[in-house]
DNA sequence: CTAATGCATTAGCAGTTACTAATATAAAGC
DNA sequence: GCTTTATATTAGTAACTGCTAATGCATTAG
């Protein structure tokens, strides 16, 4: 399945720490440059830049070329395989909880 | 931050797809035996074994020893921290995983 | 009791990964 | 022009991970 597939990439591609804080200076700023990044991040350049390419790949991030600067920003629609995967918890959960709630109901009416 | 830390592990956890799998079949299931969680996993016994490990100590699952046998089942609360993490990103996913974390608290197994 | 079953644990290994260092490229400043 | 700055890419490496095979330990079956 593709959707499963994507939603693989996306797992693997947050379950970083130092990969996931990125994504998150990314997200709380409206636009970051990969030198801001790299500026108390605590590892280089080279690992920020690599970062980046596995967050791009999996649709996380946008970037934008301005001059000698590259500018990030997140995009919303990355985290939706995600979303989608634990909204269907959430679902069935209700429905398990409410099936639950009939069943006390029925035994002690 | 210990909340960021469980972040983490719940991630790590999840990331790996057959992994995230047996937990799915667990979630599904209301209660399910490790032989019927090794038979069509396409791994051995001693795999699915290591996976609960992984699942038991992230706090995913919980057990049931009854007999020779060994029943899993999903604990809810599992899935906070990623509800919570995915809470800070967007209007729209706020609003779900605000709910989504509410009837997480809720469920008490 | 002995054999078989269910599950966990360990050791070892192959594949993956996150990092640094070095290098390439291109734009901006002098 | 030459130098500096910003980023990407590559190679190499140490650490991690997910797997199997082997083993141990209970519990049930015969």
């Amino acid at each position: 399945m593709l959707q499963t597939a994507h939603l693989d990439t996306v797992m693997r591609t947050l379950a970083d720490p130092t990969r996931r804080a990125v994504f998150e200076r990314i997200a709380h700023a409206r636009e970051i440059s990969v030198v801001e990044l790299t500026q108390g991040s605590g590892v280089t350049q080279s690992a920020i830049s690599q970062h980046l390419g596995s967050l791009k790949r999996a649709g996380l991030v946008r970037h934008r070329a301005q001059g000698r600067n590259v500018f990030y920003r997140a995009d919303p629609k990355g985290l939706a395989p995600l979303a989608d995967w634990m909204g269907h918890y959430g679902v069935f959960w209700r429905k398990r909880f409410a099936d639950l709630r009939t069943l006390l109901n029925e035994i002690d009416p």
